[in-house]
DNA sequence: ATAATTTAAATTGTGCACAACTTAATTGTT
DNA sequence: AACAATTAAGTTGTGCACAATTTAAATTAT
């Protein structure tokens, strides 16, 4: 394994830059339904499976209370999703989606093919890179695990 | 190319949190050196090169002065860097390593390895995943390119 | 030489992301 | 049943990340 110090060697920078540029690759694409980035994913997760509590939203996107929190509360403010408290369990906030937000589910159907069309990437690739992707988050929750037995 | 709304199949996503857990994975390591992550990656920078300007640090590293203004003032404060107008071009600052600063450099040399080894990844496959994230960046510059061209 | 344009940093404002803490509801234990 | 421990959200505080604007210096054009 090549030790150096330099940026370009080092795998954390070129997630970090290639996350940070597709990311910016999706706003002028998501502008239009009046979402951010991370507002989308909360979206995608609700068009999936509406009315799941803010706990199982947050394992999903790896994200907690103190992010999620207030972007669903802005979420609420466009109008796309309302909350209350759970019936049977008092603690947990359900999100449910409003008409308009599930409305915008047909407006976001076209945002995946229009980015694989910006990056111009073929079935086979766009596989492989998943495969990529996944691989490296095991193995980092192999290490979380590996952390934990002992 | 699969066309769904599923969270999971959606490159951004997985790019997102392959990024968010690896720098998490970074945070202890780094705890030490009392840097966080982009400080972090501004130091490999300086100790790269030195007397860099902040427009050319921001270029490595894909920040905007908004960012990396505040950014540098913290690491003045820590004391790991000094910046002055340079005397060529009054308009531009350049950021140069105190000694504290360059003396960080070898307590950062094993931090690579730590995080190899925490991945517990072989050249081979650490070679193919940089391969991918810099394709991937490749594409996304493309597109940029075809955006200016008309 | 002067005016218009461009460039470099800094600032302001918004929205994540996350650690640490608080509050309230639920579950487990004795 | 009463108390302790756990769980779910929310809040507070810090630090990015970036768009938009401001200020000052340097270039370019006239």
């Amino acid at each position: 394994m090549e030790q150096t110090l330099k940026l370009e060697h080092q795998i954390c920078f070129q997630l970090y830059t290639a996350s940070k540029e597709l990311t910016r690759l999706y706003r002028p694409i998501l502008e239009p339904l009046n979402l951010t980035y991370s507002q989308y994913l909360v979206m995608l997760v609700l068009w999936e499976e509406d009315g799941i509590d803010l706990r199982q939203l947050g394992t999903r996107l790896t994200l907690d209370s103190g992010t999620l929190s207030p972007l669903v509360k802005r979420l609420i403010q466009i109008g796309y999703v309302e909350k209350s408290r759970s019936s049977d369990d008092e603690r947990k906030v359900v999100v449910r989606l409003t008409d308009r937000g599930s409305a915008l589910r047909e407006q976001a159907m076209d945002v995946p093919l229009q980015v694989s069309g910006m990056l111009n990437i073929d079935e086979a690739t766009y596989v492989a890179y998943m495969e990529m992707l996944t691989d490296i988050k095991t193995r980092l929750h192999d290490f979380g695990e590996r952390q934990r037995e002992q």
